[in-house]
DNA sequence: ATACGACTTAAACCTTGGTTCAAGTCAACA
DNA sequence: TGTTGACTTGAACCAAGGTTTAAGTCGTAT
């Protein structure tokens, strides 16, 4: 098993050791292991978890509900199928959000249109 | 040309009047026209513009950029470059934003076929 | 020995994106 | 006439999600 320091941590998934930090205290990231001097140990499991983190907020999950999540986690497998439930729940609304901003896109591809052929044109128009 | 209440543009786009307001304190909605008793009155193409506010919001979008884009709308034709070089910009950032959600989503549905076999095998593991 | 870089903490601070509140105006209806 | 209902305003309030700051602790390279 490898280790890794919140620097290694934070430049693997490309975010601040800041937010780590911050994720941490939030609870999102609990059981932390800590060498002598008190820094943070990033053992693989809890990279997995971190990178599950990360996930769900790629994915617009609120920090509170990952929360619930991971404390789920840690509660064990009693809480199976509870996760199960808010990870189904949350996949359909990611896919929702998805096709919200696919149908918002093809309203702004027509201003793209639009603000194209009046480049080319050298038209005018209002918007 | 039919005008319509705050009331009705509200329930049309299914957002608070509230948030309306907002907006036009922000500066999204500019020019508004208002009827003897100061009520706002939106003409078709308010009630467009504020469909393309809405657009853009639904696509992540800040306000502090929309409204640049609210400016140059009302600056006229000459900023119609200026305009597409967003626009484009834009739906570049939101296809990546759709990527990363997508992406992000293989990881998840990994954790929904885990629960889901967990739970008709009555298996454990952690995460 | 000391100075540097990477780390630690708690607390303060910040922006974003609204929502809520209090007090008031107005038109229409009973 | 008075009382609803839909609207108006500015200001206060709020939660979320971090970021920044100040002060301190290590381990190592010079």
């Amino acid at each position: 098993m490898k280790y890794c320091s919140i620097g290694e941590a934070a430049s693997k998934l490309n975010i601040p050791e800041s937010t780590i930090r911050y994720y941490e205290k939030k609870g999102l990231l609990p059981l932390m292991e800590r060498d002598g001097a008190g820094r943070r140990l990033f053992s693989e499991d809890q990279m997995a978890l971190l990178e599950t983190v990360m996930r769900l907020k790629n994915t617009l999950m609120p920090i509170s509900k990952i929360k619930q999540y991971v404390d789920w986690v840690i509660e064990g497998s009693s809480t199976n199928d509870r996760r199960l439930d808010m990870m189904t729940k949350h996949k359909q609304a990611v896919l929702a959000q998805i096709a919200l901003m696919t149908e918002s896109l093809i309203g702004i591809d027509v201003k793209i249109a639009r603000y194209t052929k009046r480049k080319h044109e050298e038209k005018e128009g209002l918007e």
